[in-house]
RNA sequence: GCCCCGAUGGUGUAGUGGCCUAUCAUGCAGCCCUGUCGAGGCUGCGACCCGGGUUCAAAUCCCGGUCGGGGCGCCA
């Protein structure tokens, strides 16, 4: 039934940009969206467009081309009479999704033929062409269909993502990363978080607990960075009070996983005089800032993977933004929860993938495990004295944040106190005087301190019901690929 | 690193020892058509991952390799 309407209404037209204030270029006086969108204004007016040419469809004398840019799709209609033999029949017979320029004047389109009973859709537009030109060739035959109707490995789309990226859905996909971002900047902009950038090649003895990539850097060895957490409590230390960094960040995990890649995109934020339960309200208001914008702007783009989806036979994605705040269950209250619905697990073990399942029974949507055992936690997190779980363990002001099964995020309070700072790199087995150029920025009077990583894509792949994390990534690098 | 599964035209698939000079869809190429719009009609094109082995006979069974998928582990 779905289905039906999606191959009825053709391909998705909701991923389309918004071009009305887009200037003339080069190559086009108007996108194909502003001549859609101005429709009966435009009638009579000669226009220049340029886009792929999605299909061609013959007829002896006359042609129609339907041209795609990315704010919109119009029927160019070629008639032998109206232009150059040789032109009209070159763009006849051009190829699916060449590039191709149409001069000509825009028209309302013949109203197509329903099925005796049906309404008449609303008019359309079309350019009558008097001119045009092919750009670029399209080769046969593609390796992606763009408008095809046939699945396509995940491999043989990565393998070709410039042309994967044509279709529908998977552009809607990231033109919604491009807005979880913006949306996400701009509120940490609003709670006067600044951006910064910090460095991606670092020296040896990093955080530890992870493999880095190592790497030549001239004459010294050096490494590609796993995680902007040091550099970025530099920053607050240093005074810059609220930072946030949209980053890589590189891990050198022979992972090979949905959720898991060996370059990915961290949103990272830190904040001066805030503890975790601070960063927790920070985070949960971003979450349902973006949330709210995407439903309120985005729709269309949301529209256009769900199309997808219903021709795959997958329930719709929907967006409403989540109820604040998110439910707070502690590592001590996880451990109960895992227990109580069968799984296996003591004080101490590390909520994996499987216990997760037992606990997204009761908490399916977002929601923090604050309160982790300080020995899971890394050196820079921030404990209290007397704060102790069940079985007596220290516990730690580090936090989680995950949606169902998968883990979004991990923060917390950082430590402020060098004293502890050095103990804590001591009990982890790193030496301190490795760490100098870290622990010094606390040695001059040091801010307490919070913040948390967040992963953009899995971000995104709870918003578009993506199964993989390198759906939503262009170009994604694991264990296997480095190309393209 | 462990366990399981898979590899058939460009793409996605059917096929479980002979019925396979291999199915279907999509695609591609050509022809017909002066208003198509999921265009249509007709005619073609194009594939068993690689290397060994078993067998009268292998897309199909066995071994090795390569590549891929799923699950797990590892993982701020």
């Amino acid at each position: 039934m779905l289905t039906e309407t999606f191959q009825r209404d053709g391909p998705a037209r909701g991923f389309m940009r918004d071009s009305t204030n887009w200037e003339p270029t080069a190559y086009r006086t108007h996108t194909i969206g502003q001549v859609v969108a101005a429709g009966e204004s435009l009638v009579g007016s000669e226009v220049t467009i340029a886009g792929y040419a999605e299909t061609v469809r013959g007829r002896g004398a006359i042609c129609f081309l339907m041209l795609r840019d990315g704010t919109g799709r119009i029927q160019a209609f070629l008639k032998k009479d109206n232009m150059d033999d040789d032109l009209f029949d070159s763009i006849q017979s051009s190829t699916r999704e060449s590039t191709i320029q149409i001069t000509g004047k825009v028209a309302k389109k013949r109203p197509p033929k329903v099925p005796e009973g049906d309404p008449l859709p609303p008019p359309e537009f079309e350019v009558n062409a008097e001119d045009g030109m092919i750009l670029a060739v399209s080769e046969t035959p593609l390796p992606v269909g763009v408008t095809d109707e046939v699945n396509v490995g995940l491999d043989v789309r990565l393998d070709n993502r410039h042309l994967d990226l044509r279709r529908a859905h998977v552009n809607a996909m990231f033109q919604l990363r491009s807005k979880v971002l913006q949306y996400g900047r701009e509120h940490l902009i609003s709670e006067g978080f600044q951006e910064i950038n910090s460095p991606k090649i670092i020296a040896a003895a990093a955080e530890g607990g992870t493999n880095l990539f190592p790497m030549k850097y001239f004459e010294t060895d050096a490494y590609l960075s796993q995680s902007p957490q040091l550099y970025k409590q530099l920053a607050v230390l240093g005074g810059l009070e609220r930072v946030f960094e949209i980053g890589a960040a590189f891990r050198a995990e022979k992972h090979d996983t949905y959720r898991h890649l060996n370059e990915f995109v961290s949103f990272d934020i830190e904040g001066a005089w805030m503890d975790d339960e601070d960063v927790m309200g920070v985070q949960e208001r971003m979450i349902s800032h973006i949330w709210c914008k995407i439903s309120e702007n985005d729709m269309g783009l949301i529209d256009a993977v769900n199309e997808y989806r219903e021709s795959q036979g997958k329930d719709p994605v929907t967006v409403e933004a989540p109820a604040l705040p998110f439910p707070r269950i502690p590592y001590c209250e996880a451990i109960d929860i895992v227990k109580q619905g069968g799984g296996e697990i003591s004080w101490g073990d590390d909520i994996e993938s499987h216990h997760c399942d037992i606990i997204a029974e009761k908490y399916p949507g977002f929601h923090f495990i604050p309160r982790w055992p300080m020995s899971m936690k890394p050196f820079y997190i921030h404990h209290k004295e007397g704060e102790e779980g069940s079985t007596g363990g220290q516990l730690s002001r580090g936090f989680d944040l995950n949606y169902g099964r998968d883990e979004m995020t991990s923060g917390g309070a950082r430590e402020h106190r060098v004293e502890v700072l050095e103990q804590n790199l001591r009990d982890v087995g790193l030496d301190p005087s490795d760490f100098t150029f870290y622990t010094d920025g606390f040695r001059y009077g040091a801010p307490p301190h919070a913040g948390w990583g967040l992963g953009v894509a899995r971000l995104l792949m709870v918003l578009t019901g993506a199964g993989n994390v390198r759906e939503v990534v262009l170009f994604p690098r694991d264990r296997s690929r480095v190309t393209p």
